[in-house]
DNA sequence: TGACAAGCGGGGCGAGCGTTCCGTATCTTC
DNA sequence: GAAGATACGGAACGCTCGCCCCGCTTGTCA
């Protein structure tokens, strides 16, 4: 408990294990066998294991920063003067980043890996950001009003999966546009 | 190659098994172990083994069942006099097969199962179907006409995937409702 | 620079799962 | 009903992958 100084090589160490983690889980995502981190990271799987617990603790932790960036760029776009704009910005955000991230999407499936408490924290701040969004462009009339969260979670879902499935950018784009075009108001 | 015809308790068990791993499959999609399909048919796995070299095969032999059925329905819609709601129909027929059949994403997804050549030809077969609706729906003025079978392959994967996951099926309505807004002409 | 704590690597264990093997049971045919 | 072919069950094998262990190395601090 007392958190003494990590020693400079243990540092290092730990820092690459994330990074390589990041890097293993956005290409495949959560199921890259931990001894294919370790490689990147040039480390053992050992050492691995000192630093996170568990392989779910080290996806816990890569999501977390991850999802971190996502809501205060949510948190910013709530201060936008066009909420409709704002709204339909930040889904154009999130499905960039899913684009990369073949994690993000196992997060939001909930694919088998149950997360700890950290991830259920920030999924929660997620929602509550997005609800902010989401409202405030229903309330300036340019998002539909006959949907609600829940509803607005499955889509996003789906729309991060078929973005990611769709091949070229031309078509990531153009799924993008149909399904927000939807989601407008009208 | 002679196709002797089946001993009277080996064709049972063969039905058993077929039936059994409908069932699984669509409940926990490829996933499931091959012994708990093995157990729903009250067989051993060996006997599962003997008419079906892997599980990749059963898997196929389930899939292409569903698949035709579909390609069945999609060609009785292309006859149907109003192209528009023919289209429509054909995607909420998708929508709710996969609502219960969860086997039929891992399909859509290509997810680690490379399946055999049957399948591929059924894919292909669906694919024609599919775009022949489609342009059809996009002649008579119903559906927007700026998108392609690519990109509405990749949105109904999407689609799929998200009427999935969205709990009740008000939700799934909704969800649905939403994204075939975004694809009609207008 | 020496001594001790801290950290490392990778071999190994165990669980899950696809697949195979073979001794036994069942059907078929005469 | 006996003999031979056919099919059955489930134990066992091998592979993958998460996780642990322990003999060795490296950093730290006096």
């Amino acid at each position: 408990m007392a958190d003494r100084p990590l020693r400079a090589d243990a540092r290092r160490n730990r820092d690459r294990v994330l990074a390589a983690a990041q890097e293993a889980f956005a290409e495949h995502g959560v199921g890259v066998p931990l001894d294919e981190i370790a490689r990147r990271a040039g480390v053992g799987a050992g050492t691995v294991y000192r630093h996170f617990p568990t392989k779910e603790a080290l996806f816990e932790a890569v999501v977390v920063h991850q999802v971190d960036e996502l809501i205060e760029e949510a948190a910013g776009l709530a201060r936008s003067e066009d909420p409709g704009a704002a709204f339909f910005d930040f889904l154009g955000r999130l499905a960039e980043t899913a684009t990369t991230k073949r994690d993000l999407t196992d997060v939001l499936a909930g694919s088998g890996v149950d997360l700890g408490a950290a991830v259920a924290e920030r999924s929660e701040a997620m929602m509550k950001a997005l609800g902010r969004l989401l409202r405030r462009g229903q309330r300036a009339g340019a998002v539909r009003t006959d949907i609600g969260m829940p509803d607005l979670t499955a889509l996003l879902k789906g729309a991060i999966y078929a973005v990611q499935v769709g091949g070229d950018n031309r078509t990531r784009e153009r799924v993008f546009r149909t399904i927000t075009d939807g989601l407008r108001a009208g």
